[in-house]
DNA sequence: ATGAAAGCGCTAACAA
DNA sequence: TTGTTAGCGCTTTCAT
């Protein structure tokens, strides 16, 4: 490797100082203008290349923020990272972005590498099968600001943002009774990610406004991937009675309930109106289309940056204090898997 | 922000020189045991966390791999990056990860950010108007590893990880003319994307090996998204005469000229037989089920990072050797989209 | 097996 | 507006 070109080899090219050097190419205001040129144009000649490790030594900031994600390959995390990527190479920040597949061992460690790589933030999603936060002491001792999106602590003190998902719930099931559904089964992913326990709150509260009975047999846990389908439509038509009102809490699995069903020659939404949840592009696909919650995955992800980016500099005037929640606005979207009464 | 505990805190507690610290917690070969314990052992209880900076500084080694993707929020990127960040982690690397939304001024300030937070080497797929390579001409310099995967640059002369794209082409349009379609239709996105001009040359391969007629008409042009099945179909339909035949070069589009096809009646595969590309969630789902090429595209991010990484491991006895393509398998899945024959 | 000393390249404090 | 000095925390000779 050659040697690399420092801001001594431009100093001494043109008789100033290092710190000026420095300066110019921070672009302080106190440079004289011909010097700063000066320097510019040596810099350029001699191909110069800032070294960052030097300056974050120094200035112990990294610009690099640190994402901790359940998976990459979703639909909705992938359009999460897309705001976030977007909102941070705006301001000029990096993303490091790790993965946790949903292991608690493996969020611990993308935690404690995240630390070690010194990031300036953190972004995290939590894993399905996280009960306390306690691994991200060290950034709470140090100050390191962590936002929690989408799956967020149980716990109330957290900056995060999310939607509220409890009202979510509500209006989906709403939307199916008033549909005039009047058997309702809600099919959700693990209950120990929040997201999940909240719609099942709001599915319970809209039964409850309107004089339903909650039968506990009508929830269904399971991984809500496009192959579950098959699975949930087996055990809806051996309930007593069979119900006629599907709430399934993301739309791939809600997808492959319309598939399912359809096989089996059940006719949608007359026989059974379905709602998802995401408004991922399958549920435009499927036929009928999917009824969903339209979930602001992308504006989530500019909008956890931004914030992220807020405390960072802002460090007085900081808008979003500690241990605040921002909450997003999301809409229920009516398309052909539920609504009866265009039929 | 409080004082941070150093190597020198260590070695004064304990009475040894920072030296045998450094070594100690790097675990070098040649420091007694009992010393290494103790200094490990303090180290935990001062809370110490190594300082990365310094040591990059030193060492000129970051750790941290760049990728630059086209867009973050694809079915097909998303499942690459999964297989780049486990095997990346496992190598106990970092991925910083950002896209160029396929605009050449973007993927060039990508480069330039990634050069800058000197990254130990770079993933690129690249934007769809990038021309010629010579933005990445810094890392070629430094001799800094640059991979291309899937998206590569026309020259030959690079490192990367593909697909045989005009076989592809070839057998999806063969397995088209096998089905007894007569007029094929080939839709592709942005034809300086070498993926969508190498699948093109499969298709006139294909026409030719079967002495058919190849119609430049035959041949569309667009953004190949969700919402271009109308004008898609659209199209067809004014052709003299109809196609039988339709490859798709993604599996989004190729759904949404599914239902779009339906939507006017026609039937699939009888009157318009269809093959998509990527084998994409939408592809299981759609009704009927989309004929694709199977597109390795988790293996495709394993294999890159891992090739990366050896590149520079092992510096001298490298088994890929600079400018080696590495072509991975694809197959050719046939569903009732296209599978006339079991009719 | 351990240590002393030097330096990686930058920036902040202070001085002029 | 510019320069001097010192030091960020680590690793790496070279010496012992």
């Amino acid at each position: 490797m050659k040697k690399e070109i420092t801001i001594y080899d431009i100093a001494s090219q043109i008789g100033v100082s290092p710190t000026t050097v420095s300066r110019a190419l921070n672009n302080h205001p106190r440079v004289n203008e011909r010097t700063k040129k000066k320097i510019y144009e040596t810099a350029e000649e001699l191909g110069y290349q800032s070294n960052i490790f030097a300056s974050n030594l120094r200035r112990k900031y990294t610009y690099n923020l640190g994402v901790i994600v359940p998976r990459l390959d979703s639909p909705f995390q992938s359009s999460v990272l897309a705001g976030m990527e977007k909102m941070a190479s705006e301001a000029g920040y990096n993303l490091i972005i790790s993965q946790s597949l949903d292991s608690l061992s493996k969020e611990i460690a993308n935690t404690k590498s995240m630390f070690n790589s010194r990031v300036d933030g953190l972004l995290v999603s939590l894993a399905a099968d996280t009960g306390n936060i306690d691994h991200f002491q060290p950034f709470f001792q140090k100050e390191i600001p962590v936002l929690f999106y989408d799956r967020v602590p149980e716990q109330n003190q957290f900056t995060g943002v999310v939607i509220d998902n409890v009202q979510a719930g509500f209006e989906a099931t709403s939307h199916l009774i008033d549909q005039g559904c009047e058997n309702i089964v809600h099919v959700l992913g693990n209950p120990k990610i929040n997201v999940y326990m909240d719609r099942l709150k709001g599915y319970k509260y809209a039964l409850m406004d309107h004089d339903k009975h909650y039968n506990p047999d009508y929830v269904i846990h399971l991984k809500l991937d496009e192959h579950a389908g098959e699975n949930i439509v087996e055990q809806l038509l051996n309930m007593d009675p069979v119900p006629d009102g599907l709430l399934v809490s993301n739309d791939t699995c809600a997808a492959s309930c319309v598939i399912a069903l359809k096989k089996r020659g059940i006719e949608i939404p007359r026989q059974m109106a379905i709602v998802g949840f995401n408004n991922d592009l399958i549920s435009r696909m499927v036929d009928p289309n999917l009824s969903t919650i339209n979930y602001p995955s992308f504006h989530m992800g500019e909008v956890a940056v931004k914030n992220l980016i807020n405390h960072l500099s802002d460090e007085e005037n900081q808008l979003l204090q500690k241990t605040e929640t921002i909450t997003l606005r999301f809409s229920l979207i009516v398309r052909g898997s539920s609504n009866r009464l265009a039929l």
